[in-house]
DNA sequence: GCGAGATGGTTGAGCGTTCAACTGAACTGT
DNA sequence: ACAGTTCAGTTGAACGCTCAACCATCTCGC
């Protein structure tokens, strides 16, 4: 719970303590992602009545090529589960912006594929996530912050792809 | 969709794009921010039974004086929905971890009181959750990139702070 | 004092995610 | 060839969150 005074060598538990300055960092990070999400979040909702996820997705595929994609690569791109991916395709699909393709290569497999209907509404929300992404997060951190944040995500997204095999 | 030429200035339709580099990096930080959550969760469920949510709430609570607080400063501090926190808090009292209590100043007021079944959850729980978050961040970003994260933090925090009022 | 609005919190319905079980198709070894 | 296993994806129930409606209490103005 409390710190312990030596921070670098885990303690007779194993563990390996946060210092003040880490658990404040940690504290602050949490803050900052749940606050960033629900802004975009509502922005989004406000400005196109679609949610976060869904564009992401929708994004995802718009920059496939065909627009399509294998529900097993969106659902890595994405960090779904399968589950989870196959019933936001239903849910995409039941409001047309998605379509369920055979995949001819692998019969177990489905293509999802973007429809017009799915760019365009896309396309529409595209201007106002851009911009309020901009406002909340890189004009305030700079392009200093822009690059010290992507050291961060690439270090991170290393040593957790080097964990999981 | 694709960032314009001129990405320091908004476009005709008031859209600031990102730039190739920003596009990168936001990506990868979804990403990190999924993967991050997922990881912790998955350690959290497995060595102690219990969602993040529920151990960032405890960890709340723990930290209070007299380790209770009232419904709308834990929900505050959790950036919570009141609505969400009240659910929470009933099935963390359900579980015999919190207890709700009277608030004597404020007679629509609820306290929400972390029991000694809690604390001692929450305190087996935090060696495991401490340990995974300096293996998966702090130890890989170092420092330095420490310090960058808590700049970043600090700088979205203020940056949405004054935006909401 | 007292009525109007603001505040603190709860409730229930609806929706999205998770989890475990399942179907069918594709490899694997014999 | 064919039985066993893995792989891609779906399904339905359970659970957590959101949203709007709601009750009770406090606060402010008159």
């Amino acid at each position: 719970m409390t710190p312990n005074s030596k921070v670098d060598e885990p303690d007779v538990t194993g563990t390996r303590w946060l210092d003040a300055d880490q658990q404040k960092v940690w504290r602050n990070y949490i803050a900052m992602v749940r606050m960033l999400e629900e802004a975009l979040e509502r922005q989004m909702q406000a400005d196109s009545g679609l949610s976060m996820n869904d564009y992401v997705l929708l994004m995802q595929l718009s920059e496939a090529p065909g627009r399509r994609l294998r529900m097993s690569e969106l659902a890595a791109d994405s960090v779904y589960s399968r589950s989870r991916l196959s019933h936001a395709v239903s849910r995409l699909e039941g409001a047309g912006w998605v379509q369920r393709t055979e995949c001819p290569d692998d019969g177990r497999g489905t293509f999802a594929q973007l429809t017009d209907t799915g760019f365009a509404v896309l396309a529409a929300a595209a201007p106002g996530h851009a911009t309020t992404v901009h406002d909340l997060l890189f004009a305030p951190i700079g392009a200093d912050g822009c690059t010290a944040l992507g050291f961060i995500s690439d270090t991170v997204l290393a040593t957790l792809a080097n964990q999981q095999p």
